[in-house]
RNA sequence: GGUCCCGUAGCUCAGCUGGAUAGAGCAACAGCCUUCUAAGCUGUGGGCCAUUGGUUCGAAUCCAAUCGGGAUCACCA
């Protein structure tokens, strides 16, 4: 069973509410109370504004405060005490207050995430999306680490979250791979050559590039205008006589479709196991890139779709604020907006109980997903509504945007392999894995190495674009993920000495220290942390949040003593109070998908 | 041109459902390891929160305009 404890803020809440009702003759609401956590520079917890209430009180913003800590003062035992800086009024909640808190949330094994699938509510979340004609890129990280811990955090709220991949199989584009291998490939695989399949696959995509460039340019020397000769250049006529063929399953050409795609998803399989991200199912676009051609004929007969003079169907949206959108072209092929009202639709059916949809997406397609929730939700679908995009940010180099066609992506395999090659090298620079087995390292330098990487990645807000400097991101000291990892690793060392956690009880007679306070206060906060982060798909918040219990811990690590201290009662707490801050750090890393080691 | 997003310390980012003297990390400088892991802790310097106006007792936060940057507006995917 899963319980909360006190929340605190309801009840300061509603007893300042009946206060100012009767004092100042209000009748304001427990949820129209403001409360904030008192700023550092001064003394007390919790601070009200009390400027809101001064028309009502009829006397200066101090008197007010005066006023009303006298009455909170008298009716609530666990404030002790309080005063008041000009319009605020700062008041402290008792020791013995903190520790009962603290003892709430030490009992619970995972204080703040609720149990799996305990809300009732089903949601599918869709990411990774990734092409078939090239390996992954820094880009598909973030999205991939996006999506992965969205799912993930959503997960502690009790929902049942379905991950699904929609791989993007078909195409020209992967025509283009398929006919430079055919052409220039030499029967050249995985296995003769020794590399990653999606990288061979990806080899041949560039090759077609350089020759289709290579053939404009003789047809422009040629004499030929550029926009012709980039539609009559023959490599290309050769891809799309290659993607007609594929339509009409041409056996050999799916053969090869199957044989390299293949290649790839071996790659892929690869990639997304290191990456530690997994799926519940996959679709394939040559499986669904058919579908939504009835839903347009449904529209148009019930008037949301209209057929144009040459026949396309399309949709106004101009009263939306949108434009005109073609669904259908006029020789009756989709349009790609078609195969994703068709999947969605599909999906639904597929999954009744789902009562969200979540698409991972950067934000170049903004529009498009505004386009296609609109659609859906003219075409009567009551669930468009609860259709959501998760957009994110591009992802930007110092030298600027990454372009495929000249070099300045960042390959995901090398950018993992690198990280772990660096976190190899400051480990073992570190000398503190002498006694490890090899196992052991590699798994470490696994660890902190890819925790290096999710962290840089997952602490930016993902509404935001972000830069990404290699230099930078191979720091392991500050704001990172080794940082708190290291916290974690102190923690188990001094619990590993203390060995016996399990029949310890928590004295009533502790006098916090200050540090002891701000990390129960900031545990405390912890559960709001993962509903904040699930209602608004962002795990930056979940990031810098336990950052700063890292952070909190390192000073009370600095200040105070666990295993040297010699009251046993403190002693006790202070095993306690660090073993569920290791608990929530753990946690909280595991939302972003990134492990904690027991030593480092 | 229409629509949307973004401008906070030298750099990377928090803060944005309005509240006190705008915070971290990196970089720079100065301290702290005979004491539970120094991947740590402490301190110093660094800001017309793009600009201007408005709303408010109170604006980095809300509104408008301007400037600067980006995305998007295909019978492409």
């Amino acid at each position: 069973m899963y319980f909360c404890p006190m929340n605190i803020e309801h009840f300061l809440s509603e007893s300042i509410s009946s206060i100012i009702n009767e004092l100042f003759c209000l009748t304001s609401s427990v949820n129209e109370i403001i409360l904030q956590k008192t700023k550092k520079e001064f003394e007390g917890d919790y601070t009200l504004v009390t400027f809101p209430y001064i028309k009502a009180s009829k006397t200066s913003p101090e008197k007010t405060g005066e006023l009303i800590g006298e009455q909170l003062l008298k009716n609530n035992t666990s404030i002790t005490k309080f005063n008041v800086v000009k319009g605020f009024l700062n008041f402290t909640l008792s020791n013995n207050f903190w520790l009962s808190e603290f003892k709430t949330i030490s009992h619970q094994e995972n204080y703040g995430i609720k149990p799996a699938k305990s809300s009732g509510k089903q949601i599918m979340l869709e990411y990774s999306s990734p092409n078939t004609n090239k390996p992954l890129h820094l880009g598909h990280v973030r999205n991939n680490l996006l999506g992965y811990s969205v799912a993930t955090i959503n997960k502690t709220q009790g929902h049942d979250v379905i991950k699904v991949n929609l791989v993007n199989d078909r195409g020209i584009h992967i025509c283009k791979s398929m006919l430079a291998w055919q052409l220039f490939g030499n029967g050249e695989t995985p296995q003769s050559s020794g590399m990653k399949g999606d990288h061979l696959v990806g080899k041949y995509y560039v090759i077609f590039d350089k020759e289709y460039k290579k053939q404009v340019q003789t047809l422009i020397e040629a004499g030929t205008s550029k926009d012709d000769a980039e539609k009559k250049a023959p490599i290309m006529l050769q891809t799309q006589e290659m993607l007609l063929k594929w339509e009409s399953s041409d056996k050999e050409i799916i053969d090869l479709w199957k044989m390299m795609n293949g290649w790839v998803y071996d790659g892929f399989a690869i990639s997304y196991n290191k990456l530690g991200v997994d799926f519940d199912k996959i679709y394939y676009e040559s499986n669904t890139y058919l579908l939504g051609k009835e839903v347009v004929q449904d529209g148009l007969a019930k008037g949301v779709f209209y057929k144009k003079d040459n026949g396309s169907i399309c949709i106004d949206l101009t009263k939306d604020g949108l434009d005109e959108k073609v669904v259908l072209r006029s020789d009756g092929t989709s349009v790609y907006i078609t195969q994703d009202m068709g999947t969605a639709i599909e999906r639904f059916k597929e999954f009744p109980t789902i009562s969200q949809m979540i698409y991972t997406v950067g934000n170049e397609q903004d529009y498009h997903f505004k386009v296609l929730f609109k659609i859906l939700e003219k075409l009567g679908y009551a669930w468009a509504k609860e259709c959501y995009h998760l957009s994110y940010g591009m992802v930007e180099l110092p030298e600027g945007k990454m372009k495929s066609r000249e070099g300045t992506v960042v390959d995901a395999d090398d950018l993992m392999d690198g990280m772990i090659a660096t976190a190899k090298e400051t480990t073992e620079e570190s000398g503190k894995v002498t006694n490890f087995t090899e196992e052991e390292k590699e798994q470490l330098y696994n660890t902190i190495g890819m925790g290096a990487l999710k962290y840089f990645i997952l602490k930016v807000d993902p509404k935001k674009k972000m830069l990404f400097d290699p230099k930078e991101s191979i720091d392991l000291h500050g704001n990172t993920g080794p940082f708190i990892q290291y916290a974690h690793a102190r923690i188990k060392s001094i619990l590993r000495d203390y060995n016996n956690t399990t029949d310890i009880t928590i004295s009533d007679n502790i006098t916090l220290h200050e540090k002891e306070k701000e990390l129960i206060k900031i545990q405390y906060d912890f559960a709001k942390i993962l509903e904040e982060a699930a209602n608004t798909y962002n795990p930056a918040v979940v990031a810098n949040y336990t950052y700063e219990l890292a952070k909190l811990f390192n000073q009370f690590y600095n200040e105070c003593s666990v295993l040297k201290e010699e009251n046993k009662e403190i002693k006790q707490f202070r095993i306690k109070l660090i073993e569920t801050t290791a608990n929530i750090i753990k946690n909280g890393m595991l939302c972003l998908g990134v492990n904690v080691p027991e030593r480092m």
